[in-house]
DNA sequence: TCTGGGGTCCTAGGACCC
DNA sequence: TCTGGGGTCCTAGGACCC
């Protein structure tokens, strides 16, 4: 009994808009909006409940959200107080559990299996767990039970916000029912349209056909993956093993831009912000990955993989530099550019081998150095000094 | 007032080797 | 001269999620 497959999946809810609300009392009660501010390219990244009444979501764009909601609150995003809030809550869930997934940064999901003693029925615990991060935060939390991850993530959806749904053993199919195929995790609107090309437009449809012919139809990896999905099955949707990792950084221009001057600047700052990502996280990689976005949304991307390590901010910035002018067509305006790294290997011991010291290497010693700097003080901003002379010089170096 | 930023995973094709 | 697979590494692009 006690070993019945238990698992809980936590839910954050409207995360950004509640911190603000919990840090400024006087914002509570109110549509509050967080991303862009009105005026300004981006979305919003989250919005409280009051402002879901006027019909704002999150990733709309902030002008529509001005549109129908122009007396609410607009407010920036904090992330490092969202990260901090965030790590008091994972703090908190640690300790109904010794075995908590951090999902992203308002959702983890829990094993809660094997609890029974300690906290009682999953219900009985769910809701200590509610308890105790609205006493210890402030914050309420939507919690989602299951036989397995994937049912949990989507039970934890189910009734929010101040959510508790919990999947018994047995109704895992009807359950999925009720969520539909639209509200499958995973699932998005252009494999609906494509499914439904294939006739598999309804929960009743795919489950008439086999594995092998879902795999077939919609391809080896979605075809084993909605088999699973529309039994209520985990399709295994948090893989144990992280096979890549990626560091990037990317930015919209406030206006599209062909300017080279302004796009260098632009690819040089965003270059060192992600090697300063990589030395504080002990990371290295050989590859390196631009993007660009056009005016008309059209996307682009290159990378190449080097003989060796980046090792600085100006040999990642440099190779950024030279895959864009490949690919970029040079009068046509820009909307967005980024630049990082792919395939990247962290828990290594530091093989830095410096066998063949170059002027990157060089480089990439001083950049540790402010980084360590900038740690102690982040007010302090050398970077940016540097960025300056650079972005004068141009290209002559 | 169109459409952020940071990710993961999958597919498909080419190069190269055995 | 013509030929089959399997495996691995790499790149570009797309779908999806928070």
């Amino acid at each position: 009994m006690d070993n019945v497959p238990v698992y809980f999946h936590v839910d954050l809810d409207a995360f950004y808009a509640s911190v603000e609300q919990l840090d400024n009392p006087e914002h509570r009660g109110k549509p509050v909006m967080v991303g862009a501010s009105p005026g300004h390219r981006g979305v919003v990244a989250a919005c409280s409940y009051e402002a879901r009444k006027f019909g704002v979501r999150s990733a709309m764009p902030v002008s529509e959200a001005f549109r129908r909601c122009p007396d609410g609150l607009f407010l920036p995003v904090r992330m490092r107080r969202y990260a901090e809030v965030s790590r008091t809550v994972m703090q908190i869930l640690s300790g109904f559990s010794p075995e908590i997934r951090p999902i992203s940064i308002d959702e983890a999901s829990l094993d809660m299996t094997g609890t029974l003693r300690l906290f009682g029925p999953p219900s009985e615990a769910a809701r200590r767990l509610k308890e105790t991060v609205r006493d210890r935060t402030g914050l309420s939390i939507s919690v989602g039970i299951a036989p397995n991850r994937y049912l949990a993530k989507m039970a934890s959806d189910y009734g929010k916000p101040d959510g508790l749904f919990q999947v018994l053993p047995g109704g895992e199919e009807a359950f999925i029912d009720a969520v539909g195929l639209a509200g499958l995790w995973g699932i998005g609107t252009k494999t609906l349209t494509r499914l439904a090309d294939l006739h598999l437009d309804s929960l009743g449809r795919i489950r008439e056909h086999s594995e092998a012919s879902l795999r077939r139809l919609a391809g080896e990896s979605t075809g084993a993956y909605l088999y699973k999905a529309v039994r209520g099955i985990d399709p295994g949707m948090y893989s144990d093993t992280v096979k890549t990792r990626s560091i990037s950084n990317e930015t919209t221009f406030p206006a599209d831009t062909d300017d080279d001057d302004i796009i260098r600047l632009a690819l040089l700052g965003l270059a060192h912000e992600v090697m300063f990502r990589l030395f504080d996280e002990g990371g290295r990689s050989r590859t390196v990955a631009v993007k660009f976005r056009y005016s008309d949304f059209t996307t682009f991307s290159c990378r190449t993989t080097l003989g060796h390590w980046v090792s600085s901010a100006e040999e990642l910035y440099r190779t950024g530099a030279d895959l864009l002018d490949a690919k970029r067509d040079p009068g046509r305006p820009l909307r967005l550019i980024g630049i990082g790294f792919d395939q990247v290997e962290t828990g290594t011991s530091a093989v830095q081998s410096e066998l063949f010291s170059t002027e990157y290497d060089r480089k990439g010693i001083v950049e540790k150095t402010v980084l360590s700097l900038q740690k102690k003080n982040p007010r302090i901003s050398p970077v940016k000094a540097s960025l300056m002379g650079k972005a004068r010089r141009g290209d002559e170096d």
